[in-house]
DNA sequence: GGACGATTCTGAAACGTTTCAATCCGATGC
DNA sequence: GCATCGGATTGAAACGTTTCAGAATCGTCC
């Protein structure tokens, strides 16, 4: 990203041809405030004024000023002011899969929230790679970012420590954190995933398979941690739930899994995925191999995207408040970059999940 | 958004407290490139030199150099460089919808690509709302941004213009503009709109429903259109083509549409949707409303999603090459942004969709 | 021994804002 | 007629870079 040295080789010989300068700086980005303070015969703090505290400027210079600008096409630079500032007007926010609708719809929450207040959202795709992470935070700090959102992707707590040495006002989404240490938006995996093993073990079914990979991911880990209780505490043996690990999150990593799973034996009779996306390319597998759902394999997804209510076999989900979750986030942010005189305190915010009910996991007989 | 002026009345009377100045600028971000030249006993135009042109240096004062960057935790700014340089490092990107994957996919290959090339990108949604649209450019323009892709909102040519006006460089995306006014990459609706028209009358519907609202958007209007002359070419009426309007093109839109598809008699045979947002949406209305597909009612999306093959019925669509499609818009972009010199050659580039039959059109028996 | 080149470094200008102390001016009060 | 006040405006400093003309140093060649 931005990688410095790119620019210089091919810049350095270049001719430069300047620009004609008669016409007061016909291609429009090049007319500055002093042009316009020109052209209004003011001087450019009364420019200045006319544009940010209006009130300040007597009735008649206004116009004038306000003449010249539309007149002149002036677009002021916001690197100019964000020099003098001493920080812009923008706040990253850095999810694990901008593809998949879930992250799609925090991002959308965040930012309707950050906008209303005047401030503009950078929301970046690190892949869940801790080093694309990384890159897009050091772009941050060159761009003087305001505050940032972030699921992290790195696992141990380096994101967090890098933000807080640089002292950029953060909040964690979508992952917990100790209130000392900052603010933070989860949802609780732990019962979300306790939820959804119960439904299935409710439902007859004796063995489960867990499939989402990444466990140094909280997230996956938690939903796991959380089916795993559910076992426990329907009194069953641990081996009743089998964890079948993937790479990635997505729909192929959910086609590949399908296909480990079929050539399992004995078969579960039913799986829990980490996300939608997996749960969506498993179905693909399953629906291609003429496997039922829910009738030989029941399938729960995690998530609750808005295609899981549209797939093969509509999904059974557990449903994160995505929107909500973005929006908490935000206004945790602006409460801290806002009160900047007051002493912040940091919060820890978990939110619910809830487990919406259909086709994929229609109750059965046990058979096995 | 940015909205002038939300600043300045509570940062009016703040204490600004001034931070210690013991420490040679403890608090990160605030050491700049004056303090690194003091630390290493060069001038700030040396620090500059090891940073972006380490080869004019001595080995020596390059590595002390560095070394105090690192002991101070030096982050360049990005906004005076910015000024200096008269332009940003970053490309802006709108879309009519990221929420639609089909965006997402096309932001993600131009993002790929003008990453490679060392720019940011700064993806934005317009909504399909031209008030957006408008807003998002004028913050672009404060930005200094280097070029813009853009997939319009405004119908009537005003997004456009007022780039050129602005004489930022700029590629319409999946949207076609003649090579004299700018460059840009589609595909080719009208071909999409035939074809799929085409495979429905193929397989004996003589009442189709097009669903897809804002005809003011091309993308709409010209899918319509090859409908329609595939319907003449096949020697049919006018009328063997019903067109349902929607306001919005997402899956909620989808499912009031498909309500509405109920509601008509005689109720078409098949439906052939702008998107595939809309046709999952009508999907899921037919499902919960007993209707089978296809027997009952056959369905073709447009874009070829990844979610319409793990559909309730996978779903025949239209696919768009939306990778390709954002690769290439960003390669037309690159092109005109580093080729300052030469007179850079606009381009109208199209591309092909692609038919995916899927069980969701599967053939039948002429019924009426 | 002086001229010249090459290499490395310096110092200052410039980029376009915002902010703030200082100035100006007309009106008000005495 | 003079001091004072308040509102409107000015002018310059500052923000943190990059760039560029020139200075300093050293070696080489005539």
């Amino acid at each position: 990203m931005i990688t410095p040295g790119t620019g210089p080789p091919t810049m350095a010989s270049m001719p430069r041809s300047t620009p004609k300068r008669d016409e007061p700086a016909r291609s429009a980005g090049r007319v500055g405030i002093k042009d316009v303070a020109r052209g209004a015969g003011v001087s450019v703090g009364t420019v200045s004024n006319v544009i940010n505290n209006p009130e300040m400027v007597s009735e008649e210079t206004r116009l004038r000023v306000r003449a010249v600008i539309e007149r002149l096409g002036y677009v002021r630079s916001e690197s100019a002011r964000q020099l003098r500032a001493g920080h812009s007007r923008m706040v990253g926010m850095l999810v694990l899969d901008l593809a998949n609708p879930f992250f799609a719809e925090v991002a959308k929450g965040a930012e309707h929230a950050l906008r209303a207040a005047g401030l503009g959202v950078m929301v970046c795709n690190s892949a869940a790679s801790p080093a694309e992470e990384a890159e897009y935070l050091a772009l941050f700090a060159e761009q003087r970012i305001r505050g940032v959102l972030v699921t992290p992707a790195d696992t141990g707590g380096r994101t967090v420590e890098s933000l807080r040495g640089q002292g950029t006002p953060f909040v964690l989404v979508d992952r917990s954190l100790a209130a000392e240490e900052g603010c933070s938006v989860s949802v609780d995996d732990l019962r979300g995933g306790t939820l959804a093993a119960a439904h299935l073990l409710d439902a007859g079914h004796r063995r489960v398979a867990f499939v989402g990979g990444r466990t140094d991911l909280p997230q996956v880990r938690d939903r796991l941690a959380g089916a795993r209780s559910a076992v426990a505490a329907a009194g069953f043996a641990d081996d009743v739930l089998l964890h079948l690990a993937t790479d990635r999150l997505d729909v192929a990593a959910g086609r590949d899994a399908g296909a480990r799973l079929l050539g399992l034996s004995p078969r579960p009779t039913a799986v829990l995925c980490a996300n939608d996306l997996l749960a969506l390319g498993l179905l693909q597998t399953l629906y291609a191999a003429g496997v039922r759902v829910p009738e030989d394999i029941a399938l729960v997804g995690y998530d609750d995207i808005e295609f899981a209510a549209a797939a093969a076999v509509p999904l059974t989900s557990v449903r994160q408040p995505a929107g909500l979750l973005g929006r908490t986030a935000a206004d945790l942010l602006l409460d801290e970059i806002t009160a900047e005189g007051v002493p912040h305190a940091h919060r820890r915010i978990v939110l619910q999940p809830e487990l919406v009910v259909r086709d994929s996991s229609a109750a059965r007989v046990p058979s096995s």
